[in-house]
DNA sequence: CACGTAAGAAACACTTGCGTATCTTATAAC
DNA sequence: GTTATAAGATACGCAAGTGTTTCTTACGTG
């Protein structure tokens, strides 16, 4: 189970942490938070408790660490394939690549958090995102507009992103990756009838 | 922290499994599913751990059972105002103000039981739900189109569930009620206009 | 009213994780 | 090379929950 795989040198600083921060988002990843524990974790690292209790206090402060260093390891791009589908499912199937499991998590992981503070997951977000930022599918829509491609009218933002709530909302369904022929549907069955009518 | 509050009669049958369903709830909404242990439960029903061990192998089977009992305890009738806009917002308000605290539950709280069953969410509501029946939004497709209101055509269920699914986004990503506003426009903006453009 | 069923109490051995303390030994810096 | 530092191993007492066993006693059935 150890991760040093007949590493007889002895890791320490920046190269330790960082070991220890891939190991945890292993266990993360496989057994959940109820088994992200200092024990776990340590085991899989290769290495004792009292280094992970030198460098985070508690479960928390590590997960925070944890999460914090893959989120930024796996930006998303904004496709740009020419057409409004083909970016809105490329989109999509990058989402369920990069994101599905992220999100399951984080319902999970910040629940404690949202019970102690009283505030929500939307709340989170907001606080995170840049200010200002369109989100993706508003530049897909932008775009598609500006190619002529559908009509240059004001919509709710409701319906910019529709797609990606449908989608959130199949990965916590589902509990994981969402096939493509959900994908497909949410795409052709709903939004671009729905963007192309007016 | 007893429910039984000075009752010396020694409860049997059904009427102390119904107690021990309830207290099974209270933990649950109170302490989460990480809270939720036989211990805590037999606790605050005023029982003991065999008596539960004699009922349901395990957390698990018991928490089915809790939330079908509270599943059902809490009807939701379809309603029947007489055009497609008003009942389709009737139901999604109807849902709000029944709905609204037992879907935050079993989608945010309950990872982690899905993680140790190895099923999801859609499978968890299976269990609860009574099989073979029509979703509300089903019935009220069906009966607008009876009235002409809307074209007799096929309608992939994902369109006809589609407010369904973005109120409980909606939930879920607000952890609490949801403002009539965003019930108008997922309605009024999304699924109407969806429905009649065929 | 007698009796069988099951409620409820208490204890069992066991497991897992916690947080800390102690000690060794490898290694990077000087 | 010597030395300060921190890695890594081991062990501690503690707490909470598990699943089971045993025993007593209340209560509904007949």
């Amino acid at each position: 189970m150890s991760s040093r795989e007949g590493c007889t040198t002895r890791r320490r600083g920046a190269a330790l942490e960082t070991a220890i921060l891939e190991a945890a988002w292993k266990v993360l990843r496989d057994q959940g938070y109820a088994g992200f524990t200092f024990e776990a974790i340590a085991a899989r690292a290769g290495t004792s408790r009292p280094v992970l209790y030198r460098r985070w206090s508690g479960r928390q402060e590590l997960l925070v660490a944890t999460l914090r260093q893959l989120w930024q390891s796996k930006p998303i791009e904004i496709p740009d394939t020419g057409s409004l589908r083909g970016d809105a499912l490329a989109f999509l199937m990058q989402a369920d690549e990069r994101r599905a499991r992220i999100i399951t998590l984080m319902s999970v992981e910040l629940h404690e958090y949202f019970r102690e503070t009283g505030s929500s997951f939307r709340e989170l977000r907001a606080a995170i995102r840049e200010p200002g930022q369109a989100t993706a599918l508003e530049v897909i829509v932008e775009r598609a507009v500006a190619r002529g491609e559908i009509a240059d009218v004001a919509r709710p933002a409701r319906v910019v992103n529709l797609p990606f709530e449908l989608f959130r909302q199949e990965v916590i369904m589902t509990m994981g990756a969402v096939p493509p022929e959900a994908i497909h549907e949410i795409v052709d069955e709903i939004w671009l009838p729905l963007l192309l009518q007016g």
